[in-house]
DNA sequence: TATAAATATGTTATATTATAACATTACACT
DNA sequence: AGTGTAATGTTATAATATAACATATTTATA
């Protein structure tokens, strides 16, 4: 099982994170001959920059904010198109909202473990989910080309400060 | 595994699925003190004329049509959510659509196999496929609470024709 | 290095999905 | 019949996403 929950729900020195994905980036966009472009780099650092996923209107206000000057709806969606097709980032469908893969390339089974509380996501790779899907879906005759599976709960903090406090403070993760 | 995978996909006897869930459904309001008004009835009905996944503005016009005046939005908002709310149908996140759930009551994994061919939604509930994620989620310290699971491929009709003439027709199923 | 082709971005408008807020009607119970 | 609750009607608008076309930037090549 891969997984970044550890990292998502603790605290850890975030910004090797960003730059972890930067550069993972940077490799896969020189591997594919794709134009890491600034408005698309960009988006992907905001989706690093925190580990809750961000909804399209979001990253408009905050890449608008960084640039200084307004952003229209489609650049926002063209980037994410971009980085969506590369596999650097995942769609949560439920949420309408966008988050970066921790293991871009890597195949991986877009399992994502949801905090209702502070709202982070953690993806998951599990083998064993995988091939028992597999399974499933011969024994139904179904041919598998893609899947979404999103869990919703109390990510490690939550469940335990909820008990006492309310939901664990998002910063720094 | 509890599934309606061959009832889906294959030829048969549409009327008594709808007046199945029909019965099923007004049992449970019964059960639970719930009002299955007109509308609500015919939302479920809708919901019930295939197997394919219905979007909220499908079923406005389609009710429109049928009760031959004007719905507006809300109308259909609260149906849904009132069937939601009772077990007897899912929204499927990545679609944006709404399908009748074939076990309402019984616990099950929230698992649909969807045909990006023909469009039509099969459910299914497995238990090796629940416990791995609660494992999975124990694993994680995550404290699971709800699940959407979605595996989009070729339903078994689909599989077949498209290496022949292209998608199944969706009609009667 | 000028230029064409391909790729990316800007801009305007609009489609699609979903909800808020408040008025009215129907139902269920006494 | 009267009262409280639940359901529906109505209007407006929020939130998410895309279409269509104009412009600019980059890349490859003459």
């Amino acid at each position: 099982m891969l997984t970044n929950s550890r990292l998502v729900h603790q605290p850890h020195d975030h910004g090797r994170c960003i730059s972890a994905a930067l550069s993972r980036a940077e490799e896969l966009c020189t591997a594919s001959k794709a134009r890491l472009t600034s408005t698309r780099k960009s988006v992907l650092e905001l989706l690093w920059q925190s580990h809750q996923p961000l909804g399209a209107y979001q990253l408009q206000d905050q890449l608008a904010a960084l640039s200084g000057k307004s952003i229209a709806p489609p650049t926002i969606y063209r980037a994410i198109e971009f980085l969506l097709k590369l596999g650097l980032i995942h769609r949560i469908p439920s949420l309408n909202a966008y988050i970066g893969c921790p293991f871009p390339g890597s195949d991986h089974s877009n399992l994502f473990m949801i905090c209702n509380a502070c709202g982070s996501a953690a993806e998951v790779a599990h083998n064993g989910i995988n091939d028992l899907l597999q399974k499933a879906s011969d024994k139904a005759n179904f041919t598998l080309q893609s899947q979404t599976l999103e869990l919703f709960g109390l990510c490690p903090n939550c469940s335990l400060s909820t008990a006492q406090t309310g939901p664990a403070s998002p910063e720094n993760r």
